[in-house]
DNA sequence: AGCACGCCGACT
DNA sequence: GTCGGCGTGCTC
């Protein structure tokens, strides 16, 4: 007997076909199943989807084609799974099909159904519930955050200082999970894994190697598929990963952890444009599972949420083990010499470290030699070709890079316009903060006698694979007095020895045009503070050196004292007055262009679309404007802000542009797409 | 997204 | 005379 069945395949958003397609097959085959059907020529992996609700018009088997090959084998993804995707393309205004399969391990696309009865075979059988390493004894505000996770049923914002314990709070919760039900799953969510190895190590030593498995974008695709079909099979009971792994299918999910949760990089950037930590809340609350929100600096959206008494705020302030936060200590750099880098108190600070045999943190969040190469005779200046934006000198290896399209050059001996060879650098980043350091520090000397040891940590030192573990161990074992670096540096690393960390020169958050650069910035830097003074025995004497045009910015005054609560409310009370985002909901229109004036008309025709729709009432357009970096790899590009003070009029309205937009013809246009709840206007 | 069809410039 | 550029349109 011929069924009719309906199939998710990945086409993007923009394209004609949105919702699921319908085939027919002999057997009939149930929601969630993976199946291989033909799509124009070539045959694709599709999802079968639940049918459409009401009785739309039944489509003759006759003319559909067949369903090809199923895998069978594989059991059918939930319906919660589903219900988060259908979620997740809906918010995001992306197609399911989109969403569902970007959502799968790339391998199970190309496997035939032989080939994946094979891998399943291979999978381990569930591990028994073991917690092998032995966990430390409780603080009192760890006890009280467990107990109030046991209790309440959440979501929960662990607002835990740095050295508080919170990863030993995602532990037993998860610990007591399993105690409860033996079967149950885990999924903590991380940031970047390759920043924070240790915190799986801590999961492996705690429940077994074999209960954990990682997914992220860092493993090979073989990799990614078995650990993918161990969390899909329930085998795998703790799931371990980035973005990407909110999708992750769990059937028997029963609590999630987002740790950091205000990092930006839980917002994807590409394709569907998803908050990972917002569809982690979304998703527990659908599954009943709960979920805990980590971080010592928590966005503004979630500690709004606990103001309004949407999330609750479970406090940690006390640091285990390590003494008071270091003391902050402002330069104020009007009052320097101009042209300063290293204020002298601060020169002298770091010297005293060295010649005590301690460490210190140097962070300038711009890498390469300097951010630009300018010519002393003629106008000229290192411009990028393709890209509105300065390539970048690295000395090292004597390069023009342009960070955006990275379009990389010798750095040229004469000025390529005028034939000037006096060529200088404008500007300093983490290269030439080294070799400056290096020269001002060229006379101390290490407790042993030796001269000062600096090393640089940034994106290029650590391109090679295995270079970030190896700077890391010597940065551990004290072969390096003074760590320059970007803020890679302040991420995670329990660097023991530090007693000084000092931000050269964060200004340009406090100007920045985007407003959520204080809250970023507020964040680093109390994430750098906390490298330090982890020991106690060395917390004392620890220092946060931050040299600032502007001393009297109400963020120092915050970090000063630590005090997150203080820096939240004045920001939030900005936020409140201006009427932005945690109190007004935003989304983006991009788009990609030949010229610029393409891209802008696109946003026009767009915007002059928009009155009469649904929802359009409540939303405010912005006129379209070109993006900072305004051209990339030679695409012109823009965008068009929208503003509503309620989520679902800006919803209801993204739905029903959507449409409108995809009937939009405008010569010249390369892409468009929609970025809900964007971090970066 | 793929992958077709379709109509205009420089080459074996 | 063709090979190939990417604009436009379709996929149950």
């Amino acid at each position: 007997m011929a069924h009719l069945v309906h199939v998710v395949v990945a086409t993007p958003a923009h394209s004609t076909v949105g919702g699921p397609l319908s085939y027919w097959s002999e057997a009939s085959l149930p929601a969630g199943a993976l199946v291989r059907v033909p799509l124009g020529r070539r045959e694709v992996c599709g999802v079968v989807w639940d049918p459409p609700e009401g009785e739309a018009a039944q489509p003759d088997p006759a003319q559909l084609r067949p369903v090809g090959a199923v895998l069978d084998g594989l059991p059918p993804l939930s319906a919660t799974w589903r219900q988060l995707v259908t979620f997740a393309a809906g918010y995001y205004q992306r197609s399911l099909g989109e969403v569902a399969l970007a959502a799968l391990p790339p391998q199970l696309r190309e496997l035939d159904a032989a080939q994946l009865a094979r891998r399943l075979q291979r999978t381990p059988v569930a591990p028994e519930v073991a917690t092998v390493a032995a966990a430390p004894e409780l603080t009192d505000d760890q006890s009280r955050a467990l107990a109030a996770i046991a209790a309440e049923p959440g979501p929960f914002l662990l607002f835990g200082a740095t050295g508080s314990g919170k990863t030993e709070v995602y532990q037993r919760a998860v610990q007591a999970l399993l105690e409860r039900d033996p079967q149950a799953q885990a999924l903590v969510l991380v940031p970047e894994i390759n920043l924070t190895p240790q915190l799986q190590a801590r999961f492996e030593d705690r429940f077994g190697t074999s209960a954990v498995v990682a997914l992220h974008s860092g493993m090979t695709n073989p990799q990614r598929l078995k650990s993918w079909i161990a969390a899909h099979l329930g085998r795998a009971r703790i799931v371990l990963g980035t973005r990407m792994a909110v999708f992750a299918s769990l059937p028997r999910l029963g609590l999630i952890v987002v740790d950091e949760e205000h990092d930006p990089s839980y917002k994807q950037h590409e394709g569907a444009r998803y908050s990972a930590r917002d569809l982690a809340v979304y998703r527990a609350r659908t599954e009943g599972a709960k979920v805990v929100l980590g971080s010592a600096t928590p966005s503004l959206e979630s500690w709004q949420a606990c103001e309004r008494g949407r999330y609750r705020c479970l406090e940690m302030p006390k640091r285990i083990g390590a003494g008071e936060l270091p003391r902050v200590r402002l330069v104020n750099m009007n009052n320097q010499p101009r042209g300063t880098v290293f204020s002298a108190p601060l020169l002298a600070a770091l010297s005293e470290r060295v010649a005590r045999g301690e460490q210190a943190l140097v962070f300038l969040n711009r890498r390469g030699y300097a951010p630009v190469l300018a010519c002393n005779a003629c106008d000229w200046k290192s411009e990028c070709s393709h890209c509105s934006a300065y390539r970048v000198f690295h000395k090292v290896d004597r390069t023009l890079r342009c960070h955006h399209c990275g379009f990389t050059e010798r750095v040229p001996r004469a000025c390529p316009h005028c034939g000037n060879v006096d060529i200088a650098p404008l500007g300093r980043g983490t290269e030439r903060l080294e070799e400056q350091l290096g020269e001002l520090l060229a006379e101390v000397r290490r407790p042993d006698g030796e001269p000062v040891r600096i090393a640089r940590m940034d994106a290029d030192s650590t391109r090679l694979k295995g270079a970030l573990e190896h700077q890391l161990a010597q940065v551990h074992a004290g072969e390096v007095d003074v760590l320059v670096g970007t803020q890679m540096v302040t991420k995670g690393h329990d660097f023991r020895r530090i007693t000084l960390v000092a931000a050269v020169n964060p200004d340009g958050a406090l100007y920045s045009s985007d407003f959520r650069a204080p809250e970023r910035l507020f964040g680093l830097l109390m994430q750098a503070a906390g490298r330090g003074g982890r020991d106690a025995a060395r917390a004392a004497a620890s220092e946060m050196w931050v040299q600032t045009f502007s001393p009297e910015h109400p963020l120092f005054a915050a970090l000063k004292k630590h005090d997150y609560a203080a820096f939240a409310g004045q920001q939030l009370n900005e936020r409140r007055q201006a009427a932005m985002p945690p109190f007004a909901y935003q989304a983006l229109l991009r788009a990609d262009a030949r010229t610029q004036e393409i891209a802008q008309a696109f946003l026009q025709a767009a915007a002059e679309a928009a009155p009469g729709l649904d929802g359009s009432g409540h939303v405010v357009l912005y006129a379209p404007v070109p993006l900072t970096v305004q051209r990339v790899a030679n695409v012109e590009r823009a965008q068009l802000l929208l503003e509503s003070g309620s989520r679902p009029a800006l919803q209801a309205f993204l739905a029903a542009w959507q449409p409108v937009l995809q009937g939009l013809r405008v010569r010249g246009l390369i892409r468009w797409a929609i970025d809900v709840d964007p971090l970066l206007i």
